[in-house]
RNA sequence: GCUCCUGUGGUGUAGUCCGGCUAAGCAUACUGCCCUCUCAAGGCAGUGAUCCCGGGUUCAAAUCCCGGCGGGAGCACCA
């Protein structure tokens, strides 16, 4: 056995991996991935999972990633959305080898096709929608099937002046009996007279998904395609495709879709919502779009790390937004300044104040230099730390003094005790009155709770924060002592990250 | 309805292909302690999974086989 069948006896070591499991048929130096998303909307966090998985493949291999605009259907497709998705895609810092349209390889899509109908492995049907959709089911041809050739390339040269849309369409000779639905002729292409955002009328018969993407893929090099599993089904129609032209395949692999609870990303969904204003629009930080996740705080790292540690798996996930927040914390925190923030303010007032400023740190770890605080007895605190005090209460006016209470009610009135630092007594943030600066803070929660629109989704606080504040730029990641991680999205604005 | 995919602690995953090396690793969440002029970060410890269920094969099964059940997706001239 040893001498005849040694490779019988060789097991594979079992290790633990660090990221990406591995990929079949992989050659170093010669992998070659793509993301091809539609310029058809602003890039979620969908689009970067994906395009994730593409770049760390091409990384892990050595190869290459290409950056393909899947722009087949002037329909939905508008020029604002190429320039969003590839600010995203920087944003998220995936780097890709190179960039281009499926729009640009028209020409080489139309000899494709007229290769599939010369050779019969597709016809020219005329027949309606709701014929073609009724035959499907039901497993039947339609008379247009039995069409002869001449007929067929007669009809493919109408489809580019005298057909109307929805008149004509080229449909691949599959299987009407079999069992995948997709294979039963399926389209591939169709009349759409459109502007196309690049093209304009330049063409109006366009390949839809499958045609596309599988003749795209091929001549590009791409070696593994990656696509999200409710394509799975369409994976026969992929192979098929190429081998009746017989083009080099790509290996496909699927993925299961992220998203997150209560944070759709489809734009069925999203649309209504940003056109009844129920959310300031697709970067409301409520969102799941990057531009909305930016703003929120989230940085890039924290959600390729968070990507990564979701693996490649074609089960269905309920993503752990906590998760993510937990990376984004760590990483934001040896950068985040340290400030004082009060909500629902109490006046606060020390009657026997010696100070007129305090030297303050503006990181306990990290030197991120310190700040001046005048300081002059008259002060603010949060309505949720005031609630809780009583006369005679002692506590730490924090990175100041110690104070008695000895007033409570509305405005609260305190002595000081003396300066010691004591472990053991509470401890709250304050703002000086003489110059407290008006912030709002923006607090995002689930948008949508039992499928229902979240009324109660963005809760918006009045706050009062240090003069320090307005040093800032836009954009700076605050962390708020004692309150959460807010990312300074405007002059008086914050919004909320995560505690 | 038909077809396909999927099912490991509260949550996300590793391990499943090639059965034993781990009666299940990591992360997150939670609890406690340490550190700290934050309820953060950091350090340490702990709670928590008979691996969907029922059979079978085997000396041995999360891993193989059979049968159930649960969840998701596709069934477009959208991608």
């Amino acid at each position: 056995m040893e001498s005849n069948f040694p490779e019988l006896l060789v097991v594979k070591p079992k290790q633990d991996r660090t990221g990406l499991p591995p990929l079949e048929d992989a050659e170093q130096g010669r992998v070659v991935t793509r993301f091809p998303p539609e310029p058809n909307g602003y890039p979620h966090i969908g689009h970067a999972k994906a395009a994730i998985i593409d770049e760390e493949y091409a990384k892990m291999y050595g190869g290459k990633l290409i950056f393909r605009f899947d722009d087949t259907n002037p329909e939905n497709e508008r020029l604002e959305y190429y320039a969003a998705i590839k600010v995203g895609l920087d944003w998220l810092g995936v780097k890709y080898d190179q960039v281009k349209n499926t729009s640009d390889d028209m020409e080489l899509i139309y000899k494709k096709a007229e290769e599939f109908i010369q050779s019969g492995y597709a016809y020219v049907c005329t027949c309606n929608k709701e014929t073609i959709s009724k035959n499907r089911r039901e497993m039947v041809s339609c008379k247009c099937s039995f069409g002869d050739l001449s007929q067929n390339i007669k009809r493919w040269n109408s489809m580019f002046e005298k057909y109307k849309p929805r008149e004509a369409i080229v449909r691949f000779r599959g299987d009407m009996h079999s069992e995948n639905t997709a294979m039963r002729d399926p389209t591939l292409l169709r009349i759409i007279d459109e502007p196309h955002p690049i093209h304009k009328d330049r063409y109006r018969v366009w390949p839809n998904y499958d045609f596309a993407v599988a003749i795209e893929d091929s001549v590009d090099g791409v070696t593994h395609a990656f696509r999200t599993k409710e394509y799975e089904l369409r994976n026969e129609l992929y192979y098929e495709i190429l081998d009746k032209l017989k083009m080099r395949k790509p290996r496909v692999l699927e993925f299961a879709r992220l998203e997150f609870d209560g944070m759709p990303v489809s734009k069925r969904v999203l649309k209504p919502l940003v056109q009844e204003g129920k959310v300031s629009g697709y970067d409301d930080p409520r969102l799941p779009t990057l531009e909305a996740m930016r703003r929120r705080g989230i940085v890039p790292e924290a959600i390729r790390r968070f990507v990564l540690s979701l693996s490649f798996t074609k089960s269905d996930t309920l993503a752990p937004f906590e998760t993510l927040e937990s990376f984004n914390r760590k990483i934001i925190d040896p950068t985040s300044i340290r400030l004082f923030m009060v909500t629902d303010p109490v006046k606060f007032a020390v009657k026997n104040n010696n100070m007129t400023e305090i030297e303050i740190q503006n990181h306990p770890q990290k030197d991120m230099g310190k700040r001046t605080v005048k300081i002059d007895g008259f002060f603010y605190v949060s309505g949720h730390d005031a609630k809780s005090l009583k006369v005679g209460d002692e506590i730490r006016l924090l990175e100041l003094y110690n104070v008695k209470i000895v007033k409570s009610g509305p405005d609260i009135e305190a002595e000081i005790t003396d300066n010691s630092f004591k472990p053991k007594i509470p401890k709250i943030q304050w703002v000086p009155a003489q110059n407290a600066v008006k912030i709002e803070v923006l607090i995002p929660k689930v948008l949508f709770v039992n499928e229902q629109f979240n009324e109660n989704s963005l809760e918006i606080k009045q706050a009062l924060t240090e003069p320090h504040y307005l040093e800032l730029n836009v954009g700076a990641e605050i962390q708020f002592v004692r309150y959460g991680y807010c990312r300074k999205d405007s002059a008086n604005q914050v919004i909320y990250t995560h505690k």
